[in-house]
DNA sequence: GTGGAAGAATGACCGTGCTCAGTACTGATC
DNA sequence: GATCAGTACTGAGCACGGTCATTCTTCCAC
């Protein structure tokens, strides 16, 4: 009986390992398929559990696919705080902060532009939704963070992270874009930021 | 027979008058009850024709709603590029030419968003997609007609355009912004382009 | 143990957007 | 007019996401 600190009983213990299943299920057959060629049944299935069960874990299949990718974005976010620290240009320091957001979105580009769609789009009340805005906030303090090592108004900067955020999402959710490679974006990106940016 | 230079027979013009009758049927039932309250059958009865044939002028239901929000996104084009010409100032300028376009899209909150949705997300290949497409590249030449007129190179007021476009979007099309009424998110976007129009 | 309240799981069912095989219409050709 | 190829129209039907009345499970009080 080790760590029964909180009173865990069968029924939530079943819970969170139904859970874990689902994730699981959803998390490969979208990233085999992509989100849009898999059927809720398809994951209900392969979680073993009934069609209905999944709602109750994820009100609608974009919060699934919100369920799955924040934890990818979340990493992606790590990487690129550690390769902003090291960087004394705002510029590139910025764009260390873009590009593993940029690189985990286009993993499998309709997954990330449809993940993209959900976070614009998709009601804000529902967890998953709120989880990842948080990330995107936590986007943008990241560059609030580089951008006030130089002389620079608090409110100026949030305004110009924001900015940035706002660059990012047109440049990567557009159907047309959707072709252009990771680099592309990224450099599509830098070059947005770049006049915004004067020293 | 007045003006009968194109051989215009029946069959083009019952097509022609069909494709009214379902432009007058979908404008009105949208703007009533909003796109999502109201289903292809019904737009399909008002206008008399078959719930199929609906899908050969318009492939999606979100083709429907771009045919039917493009001519307001255009009236409002032309409005905001009258008002910018008699401005000197250039943040009072661009913004001249957004706010006509944010009062058009929050006309119906809804529909204005769906409208966006579409154009970012729909298929670029699709007639009326295409020609909402038109309108944000018009759009966006109309700022940096604005840009240039101050000394700044031609690519840097692209580049800004660009972004002012970008801004807009992340104003006006998220879920959590939907309840601000049009002031607040004139503002929103006003404050951020001044931070990036540095004199 | 037993009873029963609270909660979780289920899958048949529904409404919707969209398709497609079949039908009707048009207009050119003789 | 008769024939016919090309085109437009149709609505029954499909697939899918999502719901809800019902059934099943857990766990507490006694």
């Amino acid at each position: 009986m080790p760590l029964a600190s909180k009173p865990v009983g069968r029924r939530e213990r079943n819970k969170q390992l139904k859970l874990e299943r689902i994730m699981a299920a959803a998390s490969e057959l979208f990233a085999e398929r992509g989100v849009d060629e898999v059927t809720t049944q398809e994951i209900a299935d392969k979680a073993d559990i009934g069609a209905g069960t999944l709602f109750l874990y994820a009100k609608t299949k974009g919060e699934l696919l919100l369920l799955v990718q924040n934890s990818l974005y979340a990493e992606a976010l790590v990487r690129g705080k550690q390769a902003a620290e090291g960087i004394t240009d705002p510029l590139d320091a910025v764009m260390a902060i873009v590009r593993p957001v940029v690189e985990c979105n286009r993993k499998q580009v309709d997954n990330g532009r449809t993940y993209l769609r959900e976070i614009v789009f998709g009601d804000p009340a529902e967890p998953h939704h709120r989880e990842a805005l948080g990330l995107t906030i936590q986007t943008e303090e990241a560059i609030v963070a580089v951008l006030l090592r130089d002389e620079r108004t608090a409110p100026d900067a949030a305004a110009l992270a924001h900015i940035v955020s706002a660059i990012m999402v047109v440049a990567m959710a557009p159907t047309i874009n959707s072709a252009k490679p990771v680099e592309d974006v990224v450099q599509e990106i830098r070059a947005q930021v770049r006049v915004i940016l004067p020293v």
